[in-house]
DNA sequence: CCTATATAGGACTAGTTTAGTACTAGATTG
DNA sequence: CAATCTAGTACTAAACTAGTCCTATATAGG
């Protein structure tokens, strides 16, 4: 079904929490009670961001969670790659690719590139954009562009 | 990880096989043989393809499968809703959307735009591009046009 | 009419993955 | 030194996937 996992929706919006008060430190716990998440399930998402070097931590009494690094510099394919590793479509996008059919089928090179595209459309979109933080609605420049196939087309 | 499932990577072998000999009928035993894959597998997903109107059958002795209609016509949006149903990246994108704090985050509603967009995109590449039937290297045209960010590149 | 060859459909099982929880350890403040 | 945090790991339950198998039905040909 083309899906990403609760995990990676619960980091956007834990990381969309946290984008829309960069100057504060928020607890696990705040950031739970603030998302209506089991705080458990939260701290491991945190835990998961925090390793993957999206957040970063203070440890210890008023500790807490922050923003790596400006929302507008964390992509969605960092969320996507910090909680599910790099991305692979099929089986045969992966690192060690053994496919016996390949040499054959030609259908794994297609996917690749399909891969590849979406990924660096992931790229374009940032956490200001999936916070909804710009001000204006977000906006997909490039896959914008690329549905529109050229058509001039104004707001 | 955004990945597809097998069956679907199956599939689409499967469907490139069929959309390489449009004028034969080939039976499940014979596009086993020709992709490598189990016979049971193969004949599931053929069954599937056939429930969801991608390839059409004739049954009994000399029987075999078809595509339903040409290969341009057939695009990978439609090979993945066949095996998978209607994509949803995220929860929230699903029919009954019931997510509980759908109000105060915004960040589904950001997410299906990401989901409609690639699934747009999807429509766009058919199966003879898939199965690198068009003589020329698969090209995806919106995608990289997205990519391309408006810079004019050769070749 | 009977048999061999196909597909159609569904049920079932094993395996893997995901989601969620719990527990222990370490850091910081006051 | 006690309270409040995060860090890391381990574990369990549930969901999903992949793959197989069984039964029914349709067609061609002897
Ligand atoms: S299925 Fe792996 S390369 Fe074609
Ligand atoms: S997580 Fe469902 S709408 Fe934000």
């Amino acid at each position: 079904m083309l899906r990403i996992s609760k995990m990676t929706d619960y980091a956007t919006v834990l990381l969309a929490r946290l984008a829309a008060a960069p100057d504060r430190q928020l607890t696990a716990t705040q950031l739970a009670a603030q998302s209506h998440l089991a705080a458990p399930t939260v701290s491991k998402v945190l835990k998961q961001l925090h390793r993957r070097g999206l957040v970063s931590s203070t440890l210890g009494l008023r500790g807490g969670y922050r923003l790596a690094r400006p929302a507008a510099e964390i992509t969605a394919a960092q969320i996507l790659d910090a909680l599910e590793g790099p991305m692979a479509l099929i089986e045969c996008a992966r690192a060690t690719h053994q496919c016996s059919i390949e040499s054959t089928c030609g259908v794994g090179r297609a996917w690749q590139r399909v891969n590849l595209a979406i990924r660096r459309s992931l790229q374009e979109i940032t956490l200001v954009e999936l916070a909804g933080l710009g001000g204006e609605p977000v906006r997909f420049a490039a896959l914008e562009r690329a549905l529109r196939g050229g058509r001039a087309e104004r707001t």
